[in-house]
DNA sequence: GTGGTGACTGACC
DNA sequence: TGGTCAGCCACCA
Protein backbone atom coordinates (compact mmCIF):
# COMPACT_ATOMS: atom_id res chain seq x y z
CA UNK A 1 0.00 0.00 0.00
CA UNK A 2 1.55 3.24 -1.05
CA UNK A 3 -0.28 6.27 1.02
CA UNK A 4 2.48 8.86 0.67
CA UNK A 5 1.44 8.81 -3.30
CA UNK A 6 -1.29 11.01 -2.37
CA UNK A 7 1.96 13.29 -0.73
CA UNK A 8 3.52 13.24 -4.19
CA UNK A 9 1.08 13.48 -5.97
CA UNK A 10 -0.10 16.52 -4.98
CA UNK A 11 3.36 18.13 -5.54
CA UNK A 12 2.71 16.81 -8.75
CA UNK A 13 -0.25 18.67 -9.27
CA UNK A 14 0.33 21.93 -8.13
CA UNK A 15 3.95 21.45 -10.48
CA UNK A 16 1.59 20.86 -13.32
CA UNK A 17 -0.70 23.91 -12.52
CA UNK A 18 2.52 25.99 -12.71
CA UNK A 19 1.38 28.11 -15.72
CA UNK A 20 3.62 29.25 -19.32
CA UNK A 21 6.27 31.56 -18.23
CA UNK A 22 6.22 31.25 -14.39
CA UNK A 23 8.32 29.44 -11.55
CA UNK A 24 7.47 28.31 -8.00
CA UNK A 25 9.59 27.06 -5.05
CA UNK A 26 9.63 23.82 -3.39
CA UNK A 27 8.96 25.74 0.00
CA UNK A 28 6.00 27.27 -1.50
CA UNK A 29 4.35 23.98 -2.81
CA UNK A 30 5.19 22.35 0.21
CA UNK A 31 4.01 24.98 2.55
CA UNK A 32 0.45 24.98 0.32
CA UNK A 33 0.51 20.56 0.57
CA UNK A 34 0.85 21.80 4.55
CA UNK A 35 4.42 20.89 5.35
CA UNK A 36 6.44 23.88 5.16
CA UNK A 37 9.69 22.01 6.57
CA UNK A 38 8.97 19.09 4.45
CA UNK A 39 10.42 20.87 1.25
CA UNK A 40 12.46 18.23 0.61
CA UNK A 41 9.83 16.31 -0.17
CA UNK A 42 9.10 18.35 -2.59
CA UNK A 43 12.12 18.08 -4.17
CA UNK A 44 11.85 13.95 -3.69
CA UNK A 45 9.09 13.87 -5.31
CA UNK A 46 10.25 15.99 -8.38
CA UNK A 47 13.27 13.67 -8.33
CA UNK A 48 10.54 10.49 -8.43
CA UNK A 49 8.80 12.79 -11.20
CA UNK A 50 10.40 11.08 -14.63
CA UNK A 51 9.63 7.90 -12.88
CA UNK A 52 5.32 9.16 -13.33
CA UNK A 53 3.42 8.57 -16.32
CA UNK A 54 2.22 12.20 -16.84
CA UNK A 55 5.63 14.66 -17.37
CA UNK A 56 6.00 17.05 -14.17
CA UNK A 57 7.22 20.82 -15.01
CA UNK A 58 10.11 20.16 -12.86
CA UNK A 59 12.03 22.91 -14.72
CA UNK A 60 9.47 25.49 -13.23
CA UNK A 61 10.18 24.76 -9.79
CA UNK A 62 13.59 25.93 -8.07
CA UNK A 63 14.48 26.96 -4.58
CA UNK A 64 13.68 30.27 -2.80
CA UNK A 65 16.61 32.42 -4.24
CA UNK A 66 15.92 31.31 -7.94
CA UNK A 67 18.88 28.84 -8.15
CA UNK A 68 18.27 25.97 -10.75
CA UNK A 69 19.65 23.12 -7.79
CA UNK A 70 18.02 20.75 -9.64
CA UNK A 71 19.18 21.42 -13.39
CA UNK A 72 21.57 17.95 -12.56
CA UNK A 73 19.00 16.00 -12.85
CA UNK A 74 17.40 16.73 -16.16
CA UNK A 75 18.77 15.55 -19.39
CA UNK A 76 20.98 18.16 -20.79
CA UNK A 77 23.51 20.01 -18.44
CA UNK A 78 21.52 23.34 -19.45
CA UNK A 79 18.35 22.10 -20.70
CA UNK A 80 16.28 23.21 -17.32
CA UNK A 81 17.94 27.04 -18.34
CA UNK A 82 17.04 26.52 -21.90
CA UNK A 83 13.54 25.51 -21.05
CA UNK A 84 12.60 28.22 -18.72
CA UNK A 85 14.44 30.72 -21.17
CA UNK A 86 12.11 29.22 -24.06
CA UNK A 87 8.86 30.60 -21.95
CA UNK A 88 10.24 33.98 -21.63
CA UNK A 89 12.30 33.72 -18.01
CA UNK A 90 15.88 35.22 -17.87
CA UNK A 91 18.22 33.13 -16.83
CA UNK A 92 21.96 33.39 -16.28
CA UNK A 93 24.14 31.03 -14.22
CA UNK A 94 21.76 29.32 -13.45
CA UNK A 95 19.53 32.15 -11.46
CA UNK A 96 16.42 33.33 -12.30
CA UNK A 97 16.56 37.23 -12.98
CA UNK A 98 13.51 39.12 -11.78
CA UNK A 99 12.42 36.29 -9.61
CA UNK A 100 9.92 38.19 -7.95
CA UNK A 101 7.98 38.83 -11.21
CA UNK A 102 7.60 35.22 -12.63
CA UNK A 103 7.13 33.97 -9.09
CA UNK A 104 3.65 31.86 -8.81
CA UNK A 105 2.47 31.35 -5.77
CA UNK A 106 0.35 28.63 -5.00
CA UNK A 107 -1.00 29.94 -2.12
CA UNK A 108 -2.56 32.84 -3.65
CA UNK A 109 -2.81 31.39 -7.27
CA UNK A 110 -5.12 29.03 -6.26
CA UNK A 111 -6.40 29.90 -2.92
CA UNK A 112 -9.99 29.83 -3.25
CA UNK A 113 -10.24 28.44 -6.68
CA UNK A 114 -8.63 25.08 -6.82
CA UNK A 115 -8.84 22.77 -3.71
CA UNK A 116 -7.79 19.23 -3.57
C1' DG B 1 13.49 -1.95 11.74
C1' DT B 2 17.62 1.09 11.13
C1' DG B 3 20.57 4.41 9.09
C1' DG B 4 22.32 7.25 5.28
C1' DT B 5 20.91 10.42 1.74
C1' DG B 6 18.57 14.19 -0.58
C1' DA B 7 16.34 18.82 -6.63
C1' DC B 8 15.22 22.66 0.71
C1' DT B 9 14.20 26.13 4.19
C1' DG B 10 14.56 29.19 8.12
C1' DA B 11 17.20 30.97 11.72
C1' DC B 12 21.43 32.64 13.02
C1' DC B 13 26.32 34.61 12.46
C1' DT C 1 23.12 34.80 -0.80
C1' DG C 2 28.45 34.59 2.21
C1' DG C 3 28.72 30.22 6.10
C1' DT C 4 26.71 26.67 9.56
C1' DC C 5 22.93 23.94 12.05
C1' DA C 6 18.73 21.65 12.69
C1' DG C 7 14.25 19.99 11.08
C1' DC C 8 11.44 17.34 8.15
C1' DC C 9 10.02 12.77 5.76
C1' DA C 10 10.25 9.23 1.83
C1' DC C 11 13.24 6.19 -0.45
C1' DC C 12 16.81 2.56 -0.68
C1' DA C 13 20.18 -0.98 1.01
Amino acid sequence: MKKSDNFFDKVYQVARLIPYGRVTSYGAIAKYLGAAKSARMVGWAMNSSSNQKEEVPAHRVVNKKGLLTGKHHFDGTNLMQQLLENEGIVVIDNQIQDLETVFWNPMEELNSNFKF
